[in-house]
RNA sequence: GUGACCAUAGUUCAGUCGGUUAGAACGCCAGGUUGUGGCCCUGGAGGUCGUGGGUUCGAGUCCCACUGGUCACCCCA
């Protein structure tokens, strides 16, 4: 009985772990520039938190959350998304107290109980961002273009931005009930699960990709030709802006997101590259959200990316980078005083900044050029008794295969 | 949660009609060179054939169940 990683769950072993480096270095890099600031929320939350701002009808709550109960027989549950962790720290330290407007960004594993498939685990790691305090159809904007520069810098060309608006609740309302009239019309045609959800959410009836309710709705009417005068301006704005930015996009009238708690514009950035899972990134505002769990009134807008799915892309494109880990120095020794000397030596060399490595398995000086090798190490000394006497070694580049002499004292300083 | 396909060495895979000791390549270890890597040559280690049951004189091979993986549905990052 061996034990092995949990399902839908991965191990992000060397090799691979250099890239997320990489490209979590590059996120941090792109988030700095547009003067976002990290935020590190816990793991897992008050299962309640969730629920209210999700939703109790998403299928994100009704059936993939991890929820258990601890040890105080308190409901807690595994972060399935980032924003409610965020807007929960938002409010709980005043955040929006300190200045009118806050951007904070995160990188963090979330947690969803669903069959694994490609592009699709239990635990996944998201990148996104929040900037709560304004309503201005340029921070709408700017979530977009964050993920999207991400993309460029990546080598990341074929993606399509996708935009909407699911109006507010001046202007949802009345096309909601005019949404669920035209539905209940064609009600007998609809997929099992879009009858239910005619009830409980008539917007998502609209972007099933089931071929029935794609008929059947074929001429329903479109939120986006419903928008109230302020929620169809904010739109115009997020165009024009996109425009301006010289930003490929399409306007998609029946995108609308698995999260209740949107408001106004709705955005996905999908890759061509992705398998069935093809979202890379999605977001949007959500203008209502900040009261609804507490705050004081507060517009947001935010947007979360799956990192995986950036690392599938780059694979598939051949742009993955290539990790150049390796050891400056290995030091090869031929006899027992050259062993602890090596040991000593490696130890002041790496408190000088030098990557140094040396034999543990008291392995033949063959062997320890053969590892030599395969660390891909940049240089190799060999210390016998003549280098311990004369405190000389030839330092050899392995690239090459030249050696040159050099004292041991110098080698710190040369390397480094 | 539903479905399809898959499971043999560390890895990627062969394995005939059910038949004797389960193979290859790469990787790993050692030697060829008693102080020098890669290339080459030689040798070696490494397998509960996913697990459990069944059919059969005999199962890696056929049947069933389970577990795991992959992909798709659903939904999403």
């Amino acid at each position: 009985m061996k034990f092995r990683s949990i399902k839908g769950t991965k191990d992000i072993l060397p090799g691979e772990s250099e890239k997320w480096q990489f490209v979590e270095a590059l996120i941090r890099e792109v988030m700095h520039e547009a003067n976002y600031r990290e935020i590190r929320t816990p793991v897992f939350e008050e299962t309640a938190l969730f629920q209210r701002s999700i939703g109790e009808l998403t299928d994100i709550v009704s059936k993939e959350m991890y929820t258990f109960r601890d040890r105080s027989d308190e409901s807690v549950t595994l972060k399935p998304e980032g924003t409610a962790s965020v807007l929960r720290a938002y409010i709980q330290y005043n955040l929006g107290e300190q200045s009118p407007l806050t951007k904070l960004y995160y990188i963090g594993p979330m947690f969803r109980q669903e069959r694994p498939q490609a592009g699709r685990l239990r635990q996944f790691h998201q990148f996104g961002a929040e900037a709560l305090g304004s309503s201005s159809p340029q921070l709408d904007v700017e979530m977009m273009l964050i993920p999207l520069e991400v993309c460029r810098r990546l080598g990341i060309g074929s993606v399509t931005l996708k935009v909407n608006s699911v109006g507010c609740e001046k202007c949802r309302p009345a096309y909601r009930k005019r949404l669920v009239q035209e539905l209940m019309a064609v009600y007998d045609q609809l997929s099992e699960e879009s009858k239910t959800r005619v009830k409980q959410n008539p917007l998502r009836v609209l972007d099933s990709k089931d071929e029935r309710d794609r008929a059947a709705t074929r001429t329903a009417p479109l939120m986006k030709d419903f928008l109230c005068d302020e929620c169809r301006m904010h739109f115009a704005e997020v165009e024009r802006l996109l425009k301006e930015t010289k930003t490929p996009y399409e306007i998609d009238g029946r995108l609308v997101r698995g999260l209740d708690y949107y408001t106004k514009t709705a955005f996905e950035i999908t890759s061509a590259a992705l398998g069935s899972q093809d979202a890379l990134a999605g977001g949007g505002r959500y203008d209502l959200l900040v009261h609804e769990l507490g705050g004081k009134p507060t517009a947001g807008v935010g947007f979360a990316a799956g990192m995986e799915r950036l690392m599938i892309i780059l694979e598939k494109l051949g742009q993955s980078p290539d990790p150049h880990i390796r050891p400056d120095l290995y030091i090869a020794a031929a006899d027992n005083a050259a062993r602890r000397w090596a040991f000593r030596f490696a130890h002041q060399l790496r408190q000088k900044g030098v990557a140094a490595d040396l034999d543990y398995l008291g392995r033949s000086l063959k062997a320890q050029m053969r590892e030599a090798n395969r660390q891909n190490a940049r240089y190799v000394i060999v210390i016998g008794d003549k280098e311990l006497a004369t405190g000389k070694a030839k330092l050899k580049k392995m690239e090459s295969g030249q050696e040159e002499e050099v004292l041991l004292t110098d080698l710190a300083s040369k390397l480094a």
